[in-house]
DNA sequence: TAGATTGTTAATCGATTAACAATC
DNA sequence: TAGATTGTTAATCGATTAACAATC
């Protein structure tokens, strides 16, 4: 079990596998083959098995995974059970959505508070979430165990103020802003969900399609032109 | 310029290459080699340089990039200027998030108005965009040309909203709910913001990092623990 | 036992890095 | 011209797929 070096896209299927682990279980399935599986979620049976190698062996021969046995061991893997705790640091729409609609326990993590600087929103709660000062920060992180700092503050304060969190101590950024962060601490580690390049990969794979879409219809104009040609008929 | 199957990694670089020369560019730099952009984005110049190829020569020997230049070029590449128009369905927290502080236009999508089941909604405005009611879309997408529907309805109606979606003839989906979906026509493009599957892979990262710390913790104690014994002390 | 499916090794495929002639 | 840096080919590295003996 040397998980070292896991590849990187291995670790991005897990969530996948226990997502739809979750849903066979929902639906009363207890068993299933890295061939149903690899089938349900668009990949090879191979690539499960070896995905799950890295980890161990939880499949029987003959017989497949134990749905609810793998589930556990993907969430042990996944340190849903590790109890992360966070504080989200911007209260704006993003944080403030995150707060009342994302399941933060269903990924094994403890938002304990948020941070804004508005002092209006102070003192105030969010889906039972209290909002701090943002001058309060550094304290509450020096006597606080706090494991991840969730980034939602305006493109402009981001570098800043993961800076200054970094300094506080902080070793771990869900980085919701779309600005490219640096760390500086060989520890730290910084996850990015980056929604503008989502769509603008989304806008390259329209234009992709169209343009294809568009080569097709005109070898299917130009086949009817020739075939008029050879009938006999006339161009302008 | 082939570029039927550029890698998917290329693509997802794109959009950072374009954020850093809107940087470059705000702060006066007209050039940069392939060395520079490189290191400041910890890619290898040589990365960059075979991304850029799969797309055209951008490039001057003995200079490196114009930075403007090279800028418009990935604009065009990422279809900035196609203005692909988009509909936002599920007008909860964060498809409100996203219309009130997402930066649409930035990315050369049009946001036309957004639909919702709730009639409290139905007719309202955020941020100039109109919300309608749900029973229209059908209607809508019939009589305007919609390039993109970005789903943020919940969970649980994700699978039937894309569904219907795509029965009325949308073929691309920015898709913010953390459900997989499976599209049923070959021509439809699903592209992922999965929140969850970030923050657990985040979760991963953390877990395995705090046992590595603790590994080289515990092999610095059996050194002190062994100097100890050597050193002729006594071990209960 | 026979059938099925695993864990794992080997073969293939794809992406990244290195190297270098071409040239600004 | 000399120095720098490109575009591009070749070498390396890593991830996916195929194959199969082990075994439930």
């Amino acid at each position: 079990m040397g998980t070292a070096n896991v590849p990187n896209p291995t670790i991005r299927r897990l969530s996948r596998y226990l997502r739809k682990l979750d849903e066979l279980s929902a639906s009363g399935t207890e068993q299933i083959s890295s061939i149903e599986l690899g089938k349900s979620l668009g990949l090879t049976p191979s690539q499960i098995r070896q995905d799950l190698n890295w980890f161990g062996e939880f499949g029987r021969q003959g017989y497949g995974y134990d749905v609810k046995m793998l589930r556990e061991n993907l969430a042990d893997i996944l340190a849903m059970n590790r109890n992360f705790t966070a504080i989200l640091v911007g209260a704006g729409n993003l944080g403030k959505a995150l707060m009342e609609s994302f399941g933060f326990t269903d990924c094994g993590v403890h938002l304990l508070c948020a941070f804004d600087t508005d002092p209006q929103k102070n003192g105030t709660l969010i889906n039972d979430i209290p909002i701090l000062s943002m001058d309060c920060v550094a304290e509450y992180v020096n006597q606080h165990n706090v494991d991840i700092a969730i980034l939602t503050v305006p493109k402009a304060a981001a570098v800043t103020v993961a800076e200054n969190l970094e300094g506080c101590g902080i070793r771990a950024f869900w980085n919701c802003t779309n600005v490219d962060l640096l760390a500086h601490s060989r520890d730290t580690i910084i996850e990015n969900v980056h929604f503008a390049d989502s769509l603008m990969a989304l806008n390259y794979f329209i234009a992709e399609r169209n343009d294809e879409i568009a080569k097709r219809e005109n070898r299917k104009a130009n086949r009817i032109i020739a075939d008029f040609r050879v009938g006999g008929g006339c161009v302008v």
